[in-house]
DNA sequence: GCAATGACTGGTA
DNA sequence: TTACCAGCCATTG
């Protein structure tokens, strides 16, 4: 199959990548940026930020937060309105989610 | 081609 | 629990 790009046209190859997967997330479970890169199978955490920051607003962003399960600072605000809204499982305190629970293991569960 | 940047992470105090 | 530090790596200027 020759130029198997194409696709996501002008996005750089790792940000089509990460986009795909955050929206195949379905709502009210989440993925910290780590795990996303690891899904990948290459990357890191700052690069699947990065793409978020840049690309994500055509994607369900906020599926996507730190390890400790609280969103990036600047959209923690809207961030916790969707947790609330799909209905994601939240700490007693109720500023964080709560990974255990809410963390999306794939496909397969 | 090189240096700086950033929606991160895990360890230590 | 919070605060700080060094490592991480694709993307950008």
């Amino acid at each position: 199959m020759p130029g198997d790009e194409g696709a996501d046209q002008t996005l750089p190859r790792f940000a089509a990548l990460v986009l795909e997967v955050v929206q195949r997330v379905p709502p009210g479970r989440v993925l910290t940026y780590g795990d996303v890169a690891e899904y990948l199978g290459e990357g890191g955490p700052r690069q699947v930020g990065s793409v978020l920051s840049r690309y994500g607003s055509d994607v369900p962003w906020w599926r996507v937060l730190r390890a400790d399960g609280t969103p990036a600072p600047q959209v923690r605000a809207r961030a916790l309105d969707h947790y609330v809204t799909e209905g994601t499982p939240l700490r007693r305190a109720g500023d964080r989610v709560d990974l255990r629970r809410a963390r999306w293991h794939g496909d397969a569960g």
